[in-house]
DNA sequence: AGTTTTTGTTTGCGCAAGCAAGTTATATCT
DNA sequence: AGATATAACTTGCTTGCGCAAACAAAAACT
């Protein structure tokens, strides 16, 4: 599989991955920044709420939660203790298995989060959104899932060659 | 600005973000790996010498070098001087403003970058690039660039309003 | 029931990266 | 020309993050 199709990039190509390539680093900088600034919350920290928030209960094991954030364990251990530090979330061991802990969003959290969402979403629309026409946007969605799902599919597929 | 349009996404707007906010984590990640585990590069490094590569001379002032890699002026000090002890750049004053220094690719670091190179655009391609119908590359240039655009023309531009 | 394995989480440690302060070298302004 | 300001790096320190090892609880296998 190492030598399929080597050539370099065509025109198109070329531009598309230099373009993508520099959103890839700036655009995470930017909605950061946004969000920072008006909220004091980190994306980071703001995924954490926002994924709590969106599931039943509001609350979630760790590993779950590590999971949807894009996080490894040891992150989030260190995250959520923040959180409850500041009293956004809760922790406690999960009744059903000794192991896991369940982190849950508190009244404070939820509210933080409420008062979050609109600067993000804002800085949503005017850092991407904003700079793509409607039809243009029902054209994207197909390739970029593909992208998405291709990535998903392969997670760790190195060791599967046969020699 | 802070309340235009702050309706919550439609469902096209959603699926576009949320998958691009799983792009954005997920794809540096996967790009990292494929060109680690075989070459040893880090993207960063591997940055670094690209754009030295291209550069006239193959040489840059530090400060522009930092600029075209999206990183700051300390951690291109630590990183060239790291290419440096493994070879693959040299680092001088510059002749003309004794306050620059000049990282310039050597020999052993072109062919590093030379051998590096086929195993970055083969991940490219089979991360991004083959998940798009050509036609659709077309039809992606104009809304990346345009939130590219953007996103660099407003670099910082907090503190611009009137009260 | 008791040992072994597996699973979920946490701690120890190291690395990449940025910011702020320090340093040296050029510009600028009388 | 001499004092002040500005620019280009570099060094010290902090933070966000992951990996690998430790640890604890539940499963699985005699």
């Amino acid at each position: 599989m190492t030598d399929s199709a080597l050539s370099p990039l065509n025109s198109a190509e070329e531009t598309i991955w230099r373009t993508l390539a520099h959103l890839l680093i700036a655009l995470p900088h930017a909605l950061e920044e946004d969000l920072y600034l008006e909220t004091g919350l980190t994306i980071t920290e703001y995924g954490v709420l926002m994924n709590l928030s969106e599931a039943p209960g509001r609350q979630l094991r760790m590993s779950v939660l590590a999971g949807h954030c894009d996080l490894s364990g040891s992150r989030m251990t260190r995250l959520v203790e923040d959180l409850r530090q500041k009293g956004f979330v809760t922790k406690e061991r999960s009744p059903e298995d000794g192991r896991g802990n369940v982190a849950k969003l508190t009244k404070a959290g939820f509210a933080r989060l409420r008062g979050a969402y609109p600067v993000h979403l804002a800085s949503v629309r005017r850092r991407v959104l904003d700079n793509i026409h409607p039809d243009e946007i029902e054209q994207l969605g197909a390739p970029l899932q593909r992208v998405a799902a291709a990535l998903d599919s392969s997670i760790c597929n190195q060791a599967a060659d046969q020699s």
